[in-house]
DNA sequence: CTCCTAATTAACAATTTGTTAACATGCCAT
DNA sequence: ATGGCATGTTAACAAATTGTTAATTAGGAG
């Protein structure tokens, strides 16, 4: 999941701290929206389902903690991560803000830096989240979990025979794999099929991933060049 | 989970620091193990696989950075979570520990409530993970308490079978499962039915769920795609 | 350059796999 | 018992995948 898909809600009564950490998380390259009070935080929350919500303890009608109760309670929310990022630097409150159901407590001043870092690091986990038993090759990412290919962002499923193919190459970039060694690992030693049947799964490979990475090597078999 | 199914590694050169962090760590109901070097920590984490690393920075030989640069090599420790706790207070320190792949950074000293708010706030994602309540894909909702379903602001329940059937593929979005992991999840190994009975099960889904969520990955198996 | 072999390609055929509807069975509560 | 619901089975059908063939092209050795 890259940055720009990212949706974080920034919550703070204070003009200029809205203007001066939406800045930095926009130019970090974030999706930013922003709310001046914790009743309008809730609702907008609930329409975008963002994945940050970074929220400031002292606002004039309902204060953050009361807020961040509020989004706990509500099912679509659940993996929503919430930051207090707050002038209130007492024990207590940090005690009762993550507590409530927060995920990490910020205390102001804060230097863009080290409030960056800390939301990297927090939503680092969704960032990854869906990469397990990812293969990465070149731009192509080969995700054997969800049985996608993913090209220049574009994600994409491919039939069975031709993604073990492609898996198997892709399993050691620039390893020239024999035609018999293919067979054995992608078609079982014990089926039997014709002589031209990769090459044609090698094309449609080629086809539909538009690449000239996968090579021939004449008389010996096909390998990924990255 | 349970807390007391946790286990937490705790690293730190200095004894003091071990008894009193490690006194409150077990106080609050954690498995506990600890270590006075980087290199012991490594070593003992790749072998108990703990759920978190509370890790030192100042630490003669290794420093906490670099095991944490160590630690997230390994791709058993990719979801354990690493905490630093530090006297080192500087900025850059901070934000090198973070970038590290830390998942949070406290200073000392520390009160043993927020150091404990703190920990809770870490495992808490990993302690709801696989719960039994509720799960959220897109727009539905799954209560496994009660046994419902949420579509749009409507709720209603469906034969336990189909449900089951939901909860599984649900419990990790995106993910295909095979037609054999289905069988053995949601009928059990024992219970011998005919090939097509998941094909059907997927079907009463697919109509009563009004959705294209659940996705046919052919030959492979099926999953939810959010 | 020419020949020979290997690889590419497109069109087609075969096979596998999944979908659907209709039906069968059995259980439980009334 | 009986009706309704959950669950499972079957078979016809549809669709996608996979394999084959043959004409064509490319590449290397002599």
């Amino acid at each position: 999941m890259e940055k720009n898909e990212f949706k974080i809600l920034l919550v703070d009564d204070e003009p200029d701290i809205l203007e001066f950490v939406g800045y930095n998380i926009r130019k970090e390259g974030y999706n930013l929206w922003i709310c001046d009070n914790g009743k309008d935080a809730i609702v907008k929350a609930c329409e975008i389902l963002p994945h940050l919500i970074i929220l400031d303890i002292m606002m004039p009608g309902m204060d953050g903690i009361e807020v961040c109760q509020e989004l706990r309670k509500i099912p679509e929310l659940k993996t929503t991560l919430i930051a207090f990022l707050t002038a209130r630097s007492e024990d207590f409150s940090q005690i009762a803000g993550l507590d409530a159901g927060g995920d990490d407590y910020i205390t102001k001043p804060v230097k863009p830096k080290i409030l960056m870092s800390r939301i990297n690091a927090l939503l680092r986990r969704t960032l990854n989240g869906d990469s397990e038993g990812q293969v990465v090759v070149g731009d192509i990412i080969i995700d054997r979990e969800k049985y996608t290919i993913m090209k220049s962002g574009r994600e994409f499923s491919i039939p069975r025979k031709e993604f073990e193919l492609l898996s198997l190459l892709a399993s050691r970039p620039n390893k020239v794999f024999s035609r018999e060694e293919i067979f054995e690992k992608v078609w079982g030693n014990d089926v039997i099929v014709g002589e031209r049947t990769i090459d044609v799964h090698i094309r449609r490979l080629r086809e539909k991933l538009d690449i000239e990475c996968i090579k021939t090597i004449k008389g010996v078999g096909y390998k990924i060049e990255i």
